[in-house]
DNA sequence: ACCCCGATCGTA
DNA sequence: ACGATCGGGGTT
């Protein structure tokens, strides 16, 4: 993948790469939320038709439109009745899939860990009036380049019961 | 209009 | 290991 500044808002040229290479690079980036910050620690991809795990897994439907859409846009949904999950689009359009951003190190307004895709848009206030945000333009929704470059590890995705051959979480070390 | 289940979390 | 919890996607 190219060299980014450090600091600067990722563009969407970053995005429009193969899903399990943006989920590694995201591992660093700084999440951009209003007035939080912090540091990406845990990312899973999702990957196309054909990852069993992908929610587009079943073709275009009006949900899944988003994932078919530009990459660089946020797609939220909520899950058991009362979380939201923060996903960035990658690929090119027409390709659905997605990074999911699970883990966060926050440094603004205070610093602490945030562990889990839903304690994390609690904590930051993300839910549906964050979706199908572009984070190459928003001023409130973007992510940041940084010079943290961490080690990571590569296991199963977490939560699914499919796809669990595939190791498509990153985990910053 | 209805049914079913989930990319989770907290407690045990 | 398991139950809470419930909106909404997909189908009838």
């Amino acid at each position: 993948m190219e060299k980014y500044v450090t600091g600067k808002r990722l563009e969407r040229r970053f995005f429009d790469n193969p899903t399990t290479e943006v989920a590694k690079a995201l591992l660093g980036k700084i999440l951009v939320c209003g007035s939080y910050k912090g540091y990406i620690t845990e990312t899973e991809a999702y990957v196309g038709e054909d990852d069993p795990a992908c929610h587009a897994a079943r073709g275009r439907t009006a949900r899944t439109e988003i994932m078919y859409g530009m990459p660089g846009y946020s797609y939220i949904y909520l899950i058991y009745g009362m979380y939201h999950m923060l996903n960035i689009i990658t690929e090119q359009e027409g390709f659905p899939a997605a990074v999911l951003i699970r883990g966060v190190k926050l440094l603004q307004p205070i610093a602490k860990t945030v562990d889990g895709p839903g304690k994390l848009c609690r904590e930051l206030g993300i839910g549906m009036a964050h979706h199908k945000i572009d984070l190459d333009a928003s001023p409130h929704l973007y992510i940041e380049n940084s010079v943290w470059h961490p080690e990571f590890q590569a296991t199963p995705r977490i939560g699914i019961k499919v796809g669990t051959d595939k190791l498509w979480r990153f985990v910053a070390q």
